[in-house]
DNA sequence: CTTAGGG
DNA sequence: CCCTAAG
């Protein structure tokens, strides 16, 4: 398994209200897109992608290369995992989750007329089923809706009888599904595949998948997943309809018989390791340790089930299912416990689709798609409306952008992009200002990528070049914590230097874009030199000639005005008088935030002295102006020096 | 444009 | 950092 994998393996989120804490994400990644009216799909406002960063947070931390086999160690464990109690359950889960999010839509935006793009987008099997059954419960006119879907599905499929019973309940949701579409006015209908049964008796008994032709193939695939494919590789189906059936990853491309859900190889005939042999407790075990690694997010249940259904509601679905009520129990249970741990999440039957499709196609993983997340604003909403069955059909590569977290560049979904500037209102001047927005990212990159380069112009000390706050670039607290995983404190000599240029570049961006501050500053933490240069400027020139103090000790900091210089001085006397006088036990106000790296008290000496040096020249005022003298004072002891 | 201050 | 009011 490959990082890349992760990422492409994509799921549709909406915007609106539901990314909040408890919006469990996919251990995947998810495109944050919202649906209009028209049913046409709209890249994500800034606060949206907001709302959800943090939880990408998480995410981001996937493609790290030491997770990588962790993660698939996970999905391993996790595919076992799917396939014993409630197998069900999961795969009306797994199939659920692209609806459910779309369905939340519903609440968000116009109901009716979203219907068709819901079923335009997500696998014709997902369609509600409960609309018909459970008219009384969450599916009112809530966002809560959805969850019930698959919970019935799960519910009203005894597990004795998991085939035959699963292909009626495919055919009950199909039928809904067809349903729903037809009602619906616009709807793209999906094609054919609403409108004849999945032939499931192909999947009865044992299965060999070699000995089918790939028309039957492809009709083993619709029984198993609930909807049609177009792909003709058989290869490629057979993995996908073994994987479906024994809800196993570790699927043999051929030679497989599958057997009641297992995997009997023909020639080994021997079973792959499933969950057989696994006691129940342990597996459980495992998947709660597990699903303590990834998210905040949470997996078990959909993500807008935990999220969406209150407590009452959950457990009134959970009487709706019954049957597998332990089971469920214990998935509350950690949903309730989910603010703390994180957990994992059940790779998505997509998942697995999308997992063998790399593989098949020799995919040795490409981290992602350079090439093609040129315009990923339009490009991705396009692949979104791509009906499912060809995007998987094709190797799709979902829109990512390159961004670097702690010197990696890695290639982070689109919607986990940072937000620079204010919230934009609307969806054109996003669209719009797109190019701007991407210039954080390219500083970014060539802040951590490059090697320094020019600038030693007057510079006086590099070494000592430390940001003072860690936190240096990205407000957001999550992409902070990526660069510390990342691990280095780079010597913030080559941050500055280099985001100099490109800072540069977004300033002047920022300052053509549209006035009113459209781009907020990068935030640019002051590092020790900088503060030092501060403070011999106005130790040289005195406080109040900020511009110049930039001009002269910040000719090489362009991105220093003399409105920061005044600001920070500002910041440096309260702090040496907060942190400095009092005679604070050494602590600083600040303390026990690891993150920020305290001015030296040295410093915070010298500045202090200017403080009360500028204070004092209030009234004696004339002494400073004289600036050559000035300096030395400052310099020699400040008040002693003085008149 | 530069400063000073408040936010 | 941003924004504004004042020189």
């Amino acid at each position: 398994m490959e990082v890349d994998t992760l990422q492409d393996a994509q799921e549709t989120k909406n915007g609106g209200n539901d990314f909040k804490e408890n919006g469990s994400l996919d251990p995947v990644v998810y495109q944050l897109v919202r649906v209009e009216g028209d049913g046409t799909l709209v890249p994500p406002t800034e606060d949206e992608v907001l709302q959800i960063e943090q939880f990408l947070d998480d995410k981001v931390d996937l493609p790290s290369i030491d997770d990588v086999g962790n993660v698939e160690d996970f999905f391993t464990n996790d595919c076992m995992l799917l396939k014993e109690p409630d197998f069900e359950e999961g795969y009306s889960e797994l199939e659920t989750n692209g609806e459910i999010h779309t369905q939340q839509f519903d609440a968000d935006l116009e109901v009716d007329r979203l219907k068709p793009s819901v079923d335009s987008l997500d696998i014709p099997s997902k369609c509600t089923v409960d609309h018909d059954h459970k008219p009384d419960k969450l599916n009112t006119e809530q966002g809560d809706n959805n969850i019930v879907h698959q919970d019935n599905a799960s519910t009203e499929t005894p597990k004795s009888t998991v085939l035959n019973d699963s292909c009626s309940a495919e055919k009950e949701k199909t039928d809904a599904c067809s349903r729903s579409v037809n009602n619906s006015s616009t709807g793209p209908s999906v094609s054919g595949v609403t409108s004849s049964v999945p032939d499931f008796s192909i999947l009865r008994g044992e299965v060999c998948l070699d000995n089918l032709t790939i028309r039957e193939l492809q009709e083993a695939f619709r029984a198993t997943f609930g909807r049609e494919t177009t792909v003709k590789d058989k290869l490629w189906l057979k993995r996908r309809i073994t994987m479906g059936l024994t809800n196993s990853c570790d699927v043999q491309s051929s030679g497989c018989v599958v057997k009641d859900y297992k995997i009997v190889c023909k020639d080994a005939k021997h079973e792959l390791p499933t969950i057989e042999g696994i006691p129940k407790a342990e597996v459980e075990a495992t998947s709660l340790v597990r699903y303590q690694v990834l998210g905040p997010g949470n997996e078990r249940d959909t993500p807008s089930c935990s999220y969406y259904r209150s407590e009452d509601q959950q457990r009134s679905s959970n009487r709706l299912k019954g049957v597998s009520t332990d089971n469920d129990e214990s998935e509350g249970t950690l949903q309730d416990e989910q603010g703390a741990a994180k957990r994992l999440r059940k790779p998505t039957k997509r998942y697995i689709e999308e997992l063998s499709d790399t593989e098949t196609l020799g995919s040795t993983g490409k981290l992602s798609s350079p090439g093609k997340m040129a315009a990923h604003g339009e490009v991705l909403l396009r692949q979104r409306v791509t009906p499912l069955q060809e995007v998987d059909s094709l190797s799709i590569t979902y829109p990512t952008r390159k961004d670097t977290f702690g010197g990696f560049s890695v290639h982070v979904p689109y919607a986990s992009r940072m937000r620079r500037g204010r919230p934009r209102r609307n969806f054109i001047s996003f669209l719009d200002d797109d190019p701007p927005v991407e210039c954080p990212e390219v500083q970014m990159a060539v802040e951590t990528m490059s090697g320094k380069d020019g600038e030693h112009v007057n510079h006086v000390n590099s070494a000592v070049e430390v940001p003072l706050m860690k936190n240096t670039e990205k407000k957001g607290g999550h992409i902070e914590t990526a660069e510390k995983k990342g691990g280095h404190i780079e010597t913030a000599d080559n941050k500055e230097i280099h985001s100099i240029e490109a800072d540069d570049i977004c300033r002047s961006d920022a300052k053509t874009k549209t006035k009113r501050g459209f781009k907020r500053k990068h935030h640019r933490a002051w590092t020790l030199s900088e503060v030092l240069k501060l403070v011999d400027g106005v130790a040289q020139f005195g406080p109040g000639k900020w511009s110049e103090i930039r001009r002269l000790s910040f000719a090489s900091y362009s991105y220093r005005t003399s409105v920061d210089l005044k600001d920070k001085w500002r910041n440096l006397i309260r702090a040496s008088q907060t942190q400095l006088s009092p005679e604070n036990d050494g602590v600083c106000p600040r303390k026990s935030n690891p993150s920020i790296i305290p001015v030296p008290p040295a410093i915070l000496l010298r500045v202090k002295e200017l403080a009360e040096l500028q204070s004092q020249a209030g009234n004696l005022a004339a002494a400073i102006k004289f600036s050559g003298q000035s300096s030395k004072v400052a310099q020699g002891r400040g008040s002693s020096g003085f008149l």
